[in-house]
DNA sequence: CTTGAGGTTTTGGGTGACCAAAACGTAGAT
DNA sequence: ATCTACGTTTTGGTCACCCAAAACCTCAAG
């Protein structure tokens, strides 16, 4: 498959589209031109003119006034975005010492000037990385799809998983999880779920933690498959 | 200062009028029209829209048909676009493990975007170098010129010295210097220089090597202050 | 002192990106 | 069944970029 060419607002326009069109937003859920627009910070007019030039080259299939979904060449191409991205999240990360959260707004910068060439080559230089700082995973080069991740919320007690945050997070947020333990990458284990949408409690690094279901819902999981072996 | 901000063309086209006017290809020498279109691989027209652009802003003093030089304000631009160039062709070099004279082509295409921020991390975590993956010297951030390397042919007898290769050397030249020991960064002693544009014979690397005037005319070298402490 | 060659600038034309505001569609409320 | 509110698309304008070709300078040769 040749690699087809696109401008930096026509590769953002596709990862928006993608997240925007995700599975969890609802089965054939279509972006509009409005959410997009916001998403990319861009005015509605602007939005429309980019959503044409994809699709009159395939990459999506525009319904005027209703909506815009990804073909599958689309869906590729958003997701080969998506990898560079979180790569380059990893060399600010792992190379430059950005912290997990810094790291999203820089790479925007400059991940779509980088050569496919060097990205390869960065990709095993931080030793072919599974996840983005993050903890989102890095989809293989030719996947179609990246698997989503379920929220905290989802597990039982005796599932163990690896915490992802989206960069997304309420900065407040973000510092609560920190004081919790909760960091991207960390192990948690489910000790207790308390019924009628009550609080989790997990087990982080060793230490008893308690998290309310609004909290647990705006985190996500890798669910590990070794499951506990209690008594 | 504060830093004022260029479009990708912009910078290219203040590094190409700033080598185009170092003091090597005479003093007071003007950058052309033609010389920086072809320098930039663009119309003699964009050339021009260009140098007007810049000219416009302060940054470039332009008489038409005669030629174009930079103010202080724009050596100043064109010296950090530089530096910013060869930390970039030393991060391809030491970090992804690209040949010297490979970085080079690959640095021009994402050095634009990269966030000052992130040059400035990436130049601490490659612990500071002085020199580019071609063994020239990466200026100071606030520096207004950077110091011209002399040809290793203006060297004496007893002079000790690093070697530093352009870029735009022909590749096969490269190949010839290379079986000599000739690479970047290497030091080499003189040993013998013959009389009327003669050959040099150099110490490399342990080794006896005789190089011919047209050869070390076109490569380059960074005097060490220890000289030959010889019997 | 004219003339022309060679290089430079201008003009006209095209793309991608952006915005503000006008024109337009769709669907819910009367 | 119309009206209207809201969101979407179109229109008109700007800017950086690029090119090809026309118009234009400059200078040196005759």
């Amino acid at each position: 498959m040749l690699q087809a060419t696109f401008s930096k607002s026509e590769r953002e326009t596709l990862k928006a589209i993608y997240r925007l069109t995700a599975p969890s937003k609802g089965l054939g859920a279509e972006a509009h031109t409005g959410d997009l627009a916001d998403a990319l910070g861009v005015s509605p007019g602007t939005a429309t003119a980019t959503i044409k030039r994809l699709a009159d080259r395939g990459f999506a299939d525009h319904k005027p006034y209703r909506g815009v979904v990804l073909t599958p060449q689309g869906r590729q191409a958003a997701v080969s975005a998506i990898r560079r991205h979180r790569i380059v999240e990893r060399f600010l990360s792992d190379m430059l010492g950005y912290a997990w959260n810094e790291a999203d707004r820089l790479a925007g910068a400059f991940e779509h000037e980088l050569p496919q060439e060097v990205e390869d080559r960065l990709f095993v230089a931080l030793h072919r990385p599974s996840t983005c700082p993050h903890g989102f995973p890095i989809p293989e080069p030719e996947e179609a799809d990246i698997p989503e991740l379920p929220p905290l919320y989802a597990l039982e007690p005796g599932d163990v998983a690896e915490v992802a945050v989206p960069g997304s997070t309420d900065p407040a947020v973000v510092e609560f999880l920190a004081t919790l333990g909760l960091r991207p990458g960390v192990l948690v284990e489910v000790r207790e779920k308390h019924p009628f949408d009550g609080p989790l409690v997990l087990l982080v690094d060793g230490s008893a933690r308690t998290v309310g279901e609004r909290i647990a819902r705006q985190i996500y999981v890798r669910k590990q498959e070794n499951r506990k072996e209690s008594a």
